[in-house]
DNA sequence: AGTCAAATTAACTTGTTAGTTAATTTAGTT
DNA sequence: AACTAAATTAACTAACAAGTTAATTTGACT
């Protein structure tokens, strides 16, 4: 039925996707180019696994996002969950990228934290599909793929500093890799829950540049306060 | 086709399942039983939603979980989006029930904080899907329904605690909000991101009993010290 | 022991979704 | 300008998933 006119209609459809919809990337793209639209499958993967999650997350609208017909996902990526662990590996890429710019060796344990700290919120903030996937890897995926992040690197820095500020005496007692996690929920949280939060009255702008702003000074005056020794009487627990 | 045979099937399911699999709740249920279908319903509903969130939960799981037909979900819960909003509802009254119970007004701020948090730890602990529930609330679907769980009320009156803290000079200047805020963070990303976590050597026995006792302390600690003055005059450590 | 309404089921319908396939278009090469 | 292989599409299939319905079972109350 009206082959024709199905025609002209796809053609239409085609234009308003590459130009009012402006999802084709920056990088030239007269008609065909592979690797652009490997990185627009990405990336609209990513921001679909980020709401939902591997198992619920759905190919179609991935496709549609991306301008590219919904086979093209299968021609570069294969199955679903194999886009899936594409995203994941591109987002270590990019993580362990940003990780290895920071220098900490020859800072003091607090400011080593406190460039950490810094790290982690802009990261957050700038990458906000980052931590929701891995967070829906774990509550949907059980963790299946969670080592191909490579997150025990970044972990395992932050530890260390922790410990190093520990045995130097400018730290309290604590065990560093449980404290990494209530870092990570402190750094994440905010991030993650930003849609129920909202709702609460006095957290209603929280989304604004200028309330995360103030979100991250809280975030990290509270991490530095959670480990930093509390002056006062000396404890004399140089080693334990 | 084998009524009888179907029947005497059917039967033996239901025992398996009352026994073994123990779903079928204690309230006694010879066959029919409204009250613990429409309680086992929702059980079976909140595991799912807590794993895959609305969009991603099938109707179908939740049945088979359930020992009863799917179009029973229907009868009493009608769509699949209502069977998340009386979830939401039935996690909402439990938890407010909870809350209700500790009276604070006349702790210390540190005292009434420590109280709040090891309620917080033990509701994570005891009611897993709660927070999970929450969190893909937020993630999947912006929060639509978020108000029906009432948590202004819990929050706000942490919030309360941390400003009369504030204001009595115990606890150091901060925004009671955003503190309530990191201080949920602390308290449910071990949780939510155990999956993570375990995957993690120095955290890969994170789900025992013992290792969640642990955290609990390092969290309390950590909250504690992120809120109370570092200087000052000499602390009354009343804690451990 | 029979009637009735609530509880429950099996089977169905209708819409979705992951993945496939055969044909078509295009860029680069000869 | 014809050839070729990669890129891309439209249309399809088979499986799945939400919700419906008509029939059946059961407990309670005559």
């Amino acid at each position: 039925m009206g082959r024709r006119i199905l025609e002209v209609d796809t053609c239409m459809e085609l234009v308003v996707k590459s130009s009012a919809r402006g999802r084709r990337s920056s990088t030239a793209r007269t008609a065909r180019n592979p690797e652009a639209t490997k990185t627009q499958i990405l990336d609209a993967a990513e921001e679909e696994f980020a709401r939902y999650g591997l198992a619920g997350a759905r190919t179609e609208p991935i496709a549609a996002n991306t301008g590219v017909t919904k086979a093209m996902i299968h021609y570069y990526f294969g199955t679903k969950e194999e886009l899936y662990q594409a995203v994941l590996k591109r987002q270590a890429a990019l993580f362990h990228n940003a990780v290895e710019q920071i220098d900490v060796s020859d800072l003091s344990p607090e400011a080593a934290l406190k460039k950490f700290l810094r790290l982690a919120v802009d990261y957050e903030n700038t990458q906000p599909y980052h931590g929701k996937v891995l967070l829906h890897e774990a509550m949907t995926n059980e963790g299946k793929y969670f080592k191909l992040t490579g997150w025990e690197v970044p972990i395992g820095l932050g530890a260390a500093v922790l410990q190093r500020g520990v045995d130097e005496g400018c730290f309290r007692p604590l065990d560093p890799w449980l404290t990494m996690v209530h870092i990570m929920g402190v750094m994440s949280f905010y991030f993650n829950a930003a849609n129920n939060l909202k709702q609460l009255e006095p957290l209603s702008d929280c989304q604004s540049p200028e309330a995360i702003e103030n979100y991250a000074d809280s975030a990290i005056a509270f991490v530095l306060a959670g480990v930093l020794k509390h002056s006062g009487p000396s404890h004399s627990m140089a080693l334990e």
